[in-house]
DNA sequence: GCAAGGTC
């Protein structure tokens, strides 16, 4: 029997599609990566029986990259990422997708793709063709072999019919979505980079770690940087409101409003106020009733969700997102991410309803909705990809914790509200004539609660007074006044608005709107302050402001949508993939030059704003070429500075440095420096020259002096290594931390305790004839000693001598032992040079011999 | 260490 391989784009909903071809008779294996299981079931395809498998990825099966060496941000002008090549990696390793794929594919005749059908999923068609190419039977690019399923809904109509007219995959759009993530990479890696490097080297308290840039993140920036920009420049104006009570025959006192709203000059305002003063009638001249409408909402989305979730419930987009995901494969909602606000015609509104009539919350309500007939849901937006976010079975508070169950409250809440009617409540409008001026009394009462009992938090508030009046009733009219108001600044924007104008530039996704919110907040660009508003730090501002000094069009959202639309040419096939992709890096590669030229602009503001590194921290070791102190910045990421060299050296992020004896690395001059991990931790001593540039070949960038390969130097590895690591390919060093004497591995997090209050510890030349480790000497003090026979000091192996096994850290040593010592590697000793060269360079060429 | 886009 044949077999057709079919797959879509995430685990669910290959169990949807699967459930709904099958009709429900499909059995289920555990796929390879358990991540994507498989379900098998025959059927016909072509009018000959066939076996049919269905599987899934999860999201794209590759993602781009530079190719190996432009990955070092040290070694390549970050200008060369705008032509240098580039590679797709396997995008979640872990899964192992694309040798799940093949592995499945192996002896199938029929690849069918049921992948989303928006760009991205036209796009993982190709990944997934890619991946199968080899085991499939036929030629994978054969119009007999490889079917594209185009559906718009996962209904088991929509579906059926989808699988009875499978076209072609669409390699236009694919390609758009190529071209896509080649720009996006380029440029948002080659402006990071320059700027990071740029902005680290001169200031000291950026507090980043990270300056970057991004065609989605930093116009999402721009909105926040744009309202602040309003609040600063914003002049309050004075205006003045007339003022006007009427008194009902009852006593009732109704405050009218003036139809003039507000007058901007005092003179006017004195000049109405002058003019109806000792008018002490109020006339009667209309009376309008209005019935006027909250509607119910439209069906749920994921940006809505994201919206009321920040606004509503206190809670950032992605944390949302995050607790949507869990509801959603714990089976409570269906899947978070859509657009759609519409349910499609067959979905079972009613079932879905019944299965809330008895809830504690709500369940009445439901009741009562459905016994009364439930309301036609209003038109929404079908975007053809998921159904919008509604309850899947019934919750109670209990079984749901916190922030989950306020997810799902709101859910449900939601979705009954789409079944109710609408809010309806009356308007009543009294004109009322004061001589020449006229005002307003207004009075709103509720005619149907609607959609607000359930959504109670929009309630219509109390009903408000209306008097029963006609026309050419004249009311007393008093207290006539002048008030003085001031216009005020409109607030930083909420996240929730951020959301809506994201949403209108089209800047981002549903999935990938909480991403770029995240990352502005992580990237120290914005602090979220009270009620959920965006509100920018002086590293923000500062970016905007210097990117509109040197090229507005950086941080507009009409860049996006102009790139998108290029890309879109591609997708509809009217323009090259090759032709597009060139002129728009090349534009872009322009920009970054122009960028890179005029950064002194950008500069001047940063300036301002953040202190120099000359200035920055406090003074801690000497430089090895000038000899001056050099100042140590602990603000992220922690360096050290030397002015006058204009040199910046990188420290380890997480720990304490200091001073280290005020010793000097042989190789340089520079003072050494201690890091410790903390008081129970790891220490090292470290050159700050070396950690940044490693004098040889077989040590790395980034390691102290215990990695160190010096032959003679007292700090280095061959003088203070003991023995091989119990865990890894490192060496035990030791760490000459005075009481607490320990061994610490060079590489991995392994510690031994060894010679508790011993006075001197200190490693020997010669080597152990059992076991190759190097002789341990240690000196006690006589009142201190745990030696035998009172002794205060005695030389020997750590592993092999007997005295030695209780002073030494039980289970590493024995684990030592049962793994076997190796020696610490390294060179050998006894190759030292006599005479060490004089000259510094020349000292250390030699040694890169 | 970098983008944005899928998804877990």
């Amino acid at each position: 029997m044949k077999i057709a391989l079919m797959v879509a784009e995430k685990p669910s909903l290959a169990q949807n599609l699967a459930n709904i071809l099958s009709n429900g008779k499909c059995n289920t294996n555990k796929g390879s990566n358990s991540a994507c299981a498989v379900h098998e079931w025959n059927g016909t395809f072509k009018g000959e029986p066939v076996r049919f498998k269905m599987t899934s990825v999860c999201g794209h099966v590759m993602s781009l990259d530079f190719s190996g060496k432009y990955n070092n941000w040290d070694k390549v002008d970050p200008i060369e990422l705008f032509s240098c090549p580039t590679e797709k990696k396997e995008a979640m390793p872990r899964l192992r997708i694309p040798a799940f794929l093949a592995q499945e594919a192996r002896g199938c005749d029929y690849l069918i793709l049921w992948l989303d059908c928006d760009k991205e999923g036209e796009n993982i068609c190709f990944e997934v063709m890619a991946c199968v190419q080899q085991s499939m039977k036929g030629d994978i690019l054969s119009p007999l072999v490889t079917f594209r399923a185009r559906f718009s809904a996962i209904t088991e109509k929509d579906i059926k019919a989808a699988m009875m007219n499978l076209i072609r995959p669409n390699e236009n759009e694919s390609r758009s979505v190529d071209a896509r993530q080649e720009l996006d990479l380029r440029i948002g890696c080659a402006f990071t980079r320059f700027q990071t490097k740029y902005f680290q080297g001169r200031y000291g308290d950026l507090d980043a770690s990270l300056i970057s840039y991004g065609p989605c993140q930093t116009p999402t920036l721009g909105f926040c940087v744009q309202r602040h920009d309003e609040i600063q420049t914003f002049k309050p104006e004075t205006y003045w409101v007339l003022r006007v009570t009427a008194s009902t025959s009852e006593g009732r006192e109704l405050p009218l409003e003036w139809k003039r709203v507000r007058s901007f000059e005092k003179d006017i305002a004195n000049m109405f106020l002058a003019g109806i003063k000792e008018i002490k009638e109020a006339t009667v001249v209309s009376i309008q009733a209005k019935e006027k409408v909250k509607p119910r909402p439209t069906a749920l989305n994921t940006v809505e969700l994201m919206r009321v979730a920040s606004a509503g419930l206190g809670m950032g987009p992605h944390h949302a997102m995050q607790i949507a995901e869990r509801l959603y494969t714990q089976g409570y909602i269906s899947y978070p991410r859509t657009e759609t606000t519409s349910y499609s015609e067959n979905f079972d509104l009613i079932g879905t309803l019944r299965q809330q009539q008895n809830s504690a919350k709500w369940g009445s309500d439901v009741r009562a909705l459905i016994s009364h007939g439930i309301n036609k849901p209003k038109k929404g937006h079908d975007a053809g990809d998921h159904p919008p976010i509604t309850p899947m079975k019934p919750a109670s508070e209990s079984e749901l914790d916190g922030d989950m169950w306020r997810i799902y409250d709101y859910i449900t809440r939601h979705f009954i509200a789409t079944l109710s009617r609408d809010c309806r409540y009356l308007s009543t409008t009294i004109t009322f004539q004061i001589g020449s001026e006229t005002f307003y009394y207004t009075g709103n009462t509720l005619v149907d609660a609607g959609y607000t009992e359930i959504m109670h938090w929009q309630a219509f508030g109390k009903d408000e007074f209306v008097p029963p009046l006609h026309v050419d009733d004249i009311l007393r009219a008093h207290d006539h006044r002048l008030v003085e108001c001031q216009t005020s600044p409109p607030d930083y924007l909420t996240e929730s608005e951020v959301i809506t104008l994201m949403e209108k530039h089209g800047i981002g996704t549903d999935a990938s709107i909480p991403v770029h919110i995240n990352n502005i907040c992580q990237r120290n660009y914005v602090n979220v302050g009270s009620g959920r508003r965006l509100v920018p730090t002086s590293l923000g501002v500062v970016l905007v402001h210097g990117y509109q000094k040197i090229d507005p069009e950086l941080v507009l959202p009409t860049m996006r949508t102009a790139v998108e639309e290029q890309l879109n040419l591609i997708a509809i096939g009217q323009a090259d993939f090759h032709a597009v992709l060139a002129h728009t890096a090349e534009i872009f590669r322009r920009k970054f030059q122009y960028f890179v030229r005029s950064i002194e602009a950008m500069d001047q503001l940063f300036e301002v704003s953040f202190s120099s590194l000359k200035t920055s921290g406090k003074a801690l070791s000497r430089c090895g070429k000038c000899r001056r102190y050099m100042r140590y910045i602990q603000a992220k990421p922690a360096r050290l500075h030397c002015s006058h060299c204009d040199d910046t050296y990188s420290l380890p992020q997480n720990g304490n440095v200091r001073i280290y004896r005020e010793l000097k690395c042989p190789l340089d001059d520079f003072e050494l420096l201690s890091w410790s991990s903390g008081s129970k931790g790891k220490s090292y001593p470290l050159c700050p020259y070396c950690y940044n540039h490693p004098p040889f070949r077989d040590m790395k960038k980034g390691f102290g002096c215990n990695s160190c390969t010096h032959p003679t130097c007292p700090y280095g590895v061959n003088s203070t290594g003991v023995s091989g690591c119990v865990e890894c390919d490192g060496v035990l060093v030791l760490d000459p931390s005075a009481p607490k004497w320990k061994l610490a591995c060079n590489r991995c997090d392994v510690i031994i305790n060894i010679f508790e209050d011993a006075s001197r510890v200190a490693v020997c030349e010669t080597a152990c004839s059992a076991c190759g480790a190097q002789l341990v000497s240690v000196e006690y003090r006589a009142e201190r000693t745990r030696l035998p026979a009172a002794l205060t000091e005695m030389t020997a192996c750590l592993y092999c001598e007997p005295n030695f096994s209780a002073l030494v850290e039980k289970h590493r040593a024995v684990s030592s032992r049962g793994g076997g010592v190796r020696g610490r590697g390294g060179r050998a000793r006894g190759k030292q040079r006599s005479k060490q060269p004089k000259d510094k360079m020349a000292q250390l060429a030699a040694y890169f011999v």
